[in-house]
RNA sequence: GGGCCUGUAGCUCAGUUGGUUAGAGCAUGCGCUUGAUAAGCGCAGGGUCACUGGUUCGAGCCCAGUCAGGCCCA
């Protein structure tokens, strides 16, 4: 006879191979189809609110492993808050302006031999192609998963949000917080433009490092009788800034002698001594020379400075005294500002030396290219002492990739210490920092920043409402700003560039005869001013519960933001700040495209969102955020383990109506309370998890429940329950109830991490209404005692005892399969009440426990016969007449069928 | 060079106020099963807790320094 149709097989659709790039595709346009960010916003709209603040990425190329990193960490957020039952609006943005797209346009309309002076051209194709990336960002982070407001995303360069930024623009003015100064700035004369300090990158480069002599003016030279010459040996490594050199500063910490070279006498610093070529082994004629107050003869000008006490001097490079050139550095600048010192800056837009440099021969000439000409001057006119070759890490445009060169232009700023201490104060009362050393960080920049160079000399951006009357006098007032705003939030910005300044002067009301300003607005500040448009205007929300991004924003957006909101409302614009550190490959190095991983799609389309979401659920993000082929393919074992476990769940549920086959918790028999008891624990650690917004806790949660708990304890423990008992059986239809409870759990849980395969296993169940809209489970109170538990944790541990008995019985090839064990538990522990439930847990056909007062495990071939049926051995096999090759249990389950 | 941070098995993570032979999952190896089968189960191996020194009866946990790495800055 065939007993096999009589065993009740787990039975399922659900495809066991993922195949998610192929199908999640088709959830995506179910889930479009069906407006689902909406519904579940309007499920949630009496909730309480949670406002996640979406910081714009640039809208400048593809989607890559960074912004899978920070996208899902925000959907992760989003997504949790939502089936926590927060009312969680989510507003995608982009950054639109900014050198990046406008170099690029410019590029090409270069390459095309276009022209690229006309202001509204460069600005209608940099709006063309942040459109077009933005097209493609939105596209590939949908894709991901990730629910929004995708089809009103906010844009910095929407006329309304260009307004706004204004009129903020014009609270600072109408504070006194913005003013126009010459300072040395970074600057790009690749781009020719003022550079923020995010837009320097720093690239290892060579320079000509020179010790040059300062004669000593005569009176100085006076103090010091002796014979041969007496100069100040000063150190440089930016020989083309002597032009502009008018002072020498020294430090009070660190020794100053004079040495004997060549018949003439140099003053250095002592520490540095030996590491000056050709200097080393000179003689020491004095020691501890005063050197402040000193005057100089400048070695090719006709003037003379003076030297100075100055903190940043080291004693560990050059010679202990750094020339100083006002123009062209932010340590020189200080100085000469607490001195009274001009600022001298005599090189142009394009980085070449202008007439003012003193050298005629020398104007024109791009400073780099000018450095060879100073160092021949000076080797011709004796004042060079020494020359090598110099390598650092030197600040580079980030576009052009020409190294910066520091000159003082008219530039705008901010008055950063004006606002630093409410910045500072705001910091510490209105944030909470996760983690917390988010707060030393951004506290640390505050503190350090100088005033916050605002202009910039670019098109492709919000232009600075400004005019200049004769005498290049800027005319700048918060009304007029004001009143430019509401023309643009009509018309948009582009109204600056394509009016002429007497239209602009007359709508404005100011008089004609002005130039209009050509600078634009740093585009920090067009993202830092998010939250007027975002969160005051549009959500009528302020502060924003979050901002989350990568570490790097504590300089960047974090402060910014922090900034422009403190300066204008007192107050900072986010109650949290979280952050994320940055990729980098399996051996902690920085990441790069050698390091395994392409862009956001060729990832999606290989792996599947799912994967790639799970993968970031996975890491402990606080830190540095390890990629690698190897660690992308753990998280694939890892979720083919999850989707397996939902599978067999799946399988065992194929015959169960809840309504009609649940059984009360008074039925369910020890296991089943225990695993639901288990499945308890692991809601309060994920939800724990997800409040803390330690997304790896609840990875690993959810992952070792279904691996360990279910997967190799319950689901293989109930295998005879399920497939063998009579379908009605009240012991199988336990376990079907706490199946049924434990995948409706686990589901939600997942919905944050892997929303397609959470809503595929959720339509699978037989579930209309999408997994997304669902809340999380509650923690069920009834819990299991204590006792319970503890009792559970001994059961587990003796399982644990047993199988590691079966193993060399298997290995001498005596038993085959567990259940032809039969096992002997020598204990005081357990008693012979346990042995049924100890023979279900071991998988095994019999257990029998004696007293002993040391455990000790023997194990055996099981008696008795096998039942062909449920292939457990047992001494009644064939008891039944009709069944002569089936258990007891089996015959009568079989007798039933019939 | 400075600021902030990180460093526990091949990988991802746990390690409670410092306290017995440092845990888990995955991966690896070896078996079993063939009624979750491009699956499932069992067992095993694998860590001088980056390094050095210190405090302590006792340190993965505390202190100092070194090294490596990341972000930001000079």
């Amino acid at each position: 006879m065939d007993y096999k149709n009589t065993i009740l097989l787990p039975k399922t659709d659900f495809p066991m191979r993922a195949e998610l790039p192929k199908r999640e595709p088709a959830f995506l346009e179910q889930w479009q189809k069906q407006d689902l960010y909406n519904q579940i916003l309007k499920a949630r709209a009496n909730g309480p609110k949670f406002l996640l603040h979406d910081g714009p990425p640039f809208a400048n190329g593809d989607a890559h492993i960074g912004h899978v990193l920070n996208m899902t960490l925000k959907d992760i957020v989003l997504k949790s808050k939502n089936m926590t039952g927060f009312y969680s609006p989510f507003i995608p943005g982009w950054d639109c302006h900014g050198l990046p797209i406008e170099h690029k346009v410019t590029k090409e309309l270069n390459e095309k031999g276009e022209k690229t002076d006309d202001a509204l051209v460069i600005r209608q194709k940099s709006e063309a192609m942040a459109r077009k990336y933005i097209g493609i960002q939105r596209e590939q982070f949908q894709r991901l998963g990730v629910f929004g407001e995708w089809d009103k995303p906010y844009l910095t360069l929407d006329p309304a949000y260009e307004a706004e930024e204004l009129r903020n623009f014009a609270k600072l003015v109408d504070k006194d917080l913005v003013y126009q100064g010459m300072r040395p700035v970074s600057w790009s004369y690749g781009c020719q433009t003022a550079l923020a300090e995010a837009e320097v990158e720093y690239q290892s480069k060579t320079d000509p490092a020179i010790f040059v002599k300062f004669p000593l003016a005569e009176a100085s030279a006076a103090k010091f009788p002796g014979a041969g010459k007496l100069s100040l040996l000063i150190w440089t490594t930016t020989p083309w800034t002597l032009p502009a050199n008018l002072a020498v500063a020294f430090s009070k910490a660190i020794p100053y002698v004079i040495v004997e070279h060549k018949g003439e006498r140099l003053i250095v610093a002592a520490t540095t001594l030996e590491s000056i070529p050709g200097i080393g082994g000179a003689k020491v004629i004095t020691e501890n020379v005063a050197i402040e107050g000193l005057e100089y003869q400048h070695p090719f000008l006709p003037r003379t400075g003076k030297v100075y006490p100055a903190d940043f001097v080291t004693a560990d490079t050059g010679t202990g005294m750094v020339h100083i050139a006002p123009g062209h550095g932010q340590d020189d600048y200080i100085l000469g500002r607490q001195v009274g010192l001009d600022v001298l800056s005599p090189v142009d837009d394009y980085g070449r030396l202008t007439a003012e440099c003193g050298m005629p021969e020398w104007v024109g000439l791009n400073v780099f290219k000018a450095n060879p000409l100073v160092i021949e001057h000076l080797e011709k006119t004796g004042y060079l002492v020494a020359k090598e070759d110099y390598t650092h890490e030197y600040p580079h445009c980030w576009r052009s990739k020409t190294p910066i060169v520091f000159r003082s232009v008219k530039q705008w700023f901010i008055k950063m210490d004006r606002i630093r201490l409410d910045v500072l104060t705001a910091i510490d009362r209105d944030v909470n920092w996760i983690p917390d050393w988010g707060r030393n960080r951004i506290h640390g920049t505050v503190s350090n920043r100088p005033d916050w160079c605002i202009s910039r000399q670019r098109t492709w951006g919000v232009p600075i409402p400004v005019f200049y009357a004769e005498g290049e006098q800027p005319l700048i007032s918060s009304a007029v700003i004001n009143k430019f705003a509401d023309i643009v939030e009509k018309e948009g910005t582009n109204v600056w560039f394509s009016s002429t300044a007497d239209e602009l002067a007359a709508r404005l009301g100011l008089p004609a005869g002005l130039r209009k300003g050509k600078d634009t607005i740093d585009v920090w500040i067009d993202s830092g001013s998010s939250w007027t448009s975002v969160l005051l205007k549009r959500l009528e929300y302020f502060p924003a519960d979050l901002y989350l991004e990568g570490s790097d924003q504590h300089r960047g957006w974090f402060n910014s933001s922090l900034c422009l909101a403190v300066a204008a409302t007192g107050k900072a614009p986010y109650k949290n700040v979280l952050t994320h550190g940055f990729i980098v490959d399996e051996t902690g190095k920085k990441y790069s495209k050698s390091s395994g991983a392409t862009d956001l799609i060729t990832l999606v389309n290989d792996s599947g969102a799912d994967v790639l979401r799970l993968w970031v659920a996975g890491q402990d993000y606080r830190g540095d955020v390890p990629f690698s082929k190897n660690i992308f393919s753990r998280v694939s074992d890892v979720y083919r383990g999850i989707r397996n476990t939902l599978r067999i769940l799946l399988g065992n549920l194929h015959d169960f109506n809840p309504a009609t086959d649940s059984v009360a918790r008074e039925q369910w028999t020890e296991l089943d309370r225990y695993i639901y008891a288990r499945l308890q624990e692991v809601i309060a650690e994920a939800r724990s998890g997800y409040e803390a917004y330690e997304f790896h806790r609840v990875y690993h949660a959810i992952s070792r429940f279904c691996t360990v708990d279910l997967s190799s304890l319950y689901v293989d423990v109930l295998k005879d329950r399920m497939y063998c008992n009579a379908q009605n059986d009240s012991a199988r239809r336990a376990a079907q109830t706490v199946m049924r409870a434990t995948i409706e759990a686990l589901v939600k849980l997942l919905a944050p991490l892997t929303p397609y395969t959470a809503e595929e296993t959720w339509q699978f169940l037989g579930e209309k209404e999408s997994v997304h809209l669902q809340l999380f489970p509650v923690v069920d109170a009834k819990a299991e005692a204590p006792e319970f538990m503890a009792r559970w944790t001994n059961l587990i541990a003796l399982r644990g005892k047993v199988t590691e008995a079966i193993e060399p019985v298997r290995q001498r090839k005596e038993i085959g399969k567990s259940l032809e064990a039969k096992v002997v538990i020598e204990s005081n522990d357990w008693k012979s009440g346990d042995e049924a439930l100890l023979a279900e847990l071991c998988i095994v056909s019999k257990v029998t426990v004696t007293a002993g007062s040391e455990l000790k495990v023997t194990v055996s071939k099981a008696d008795g016969k096998k039942c062909i049926r449920c292939w457990k051995y047992d001494e009644h096999t064939g008891d039944d007449a009709n069944h002569p090759e089936l258990c007891p249990r089996c015959a009568k389950v079989v007798s039933l069928i019939k």
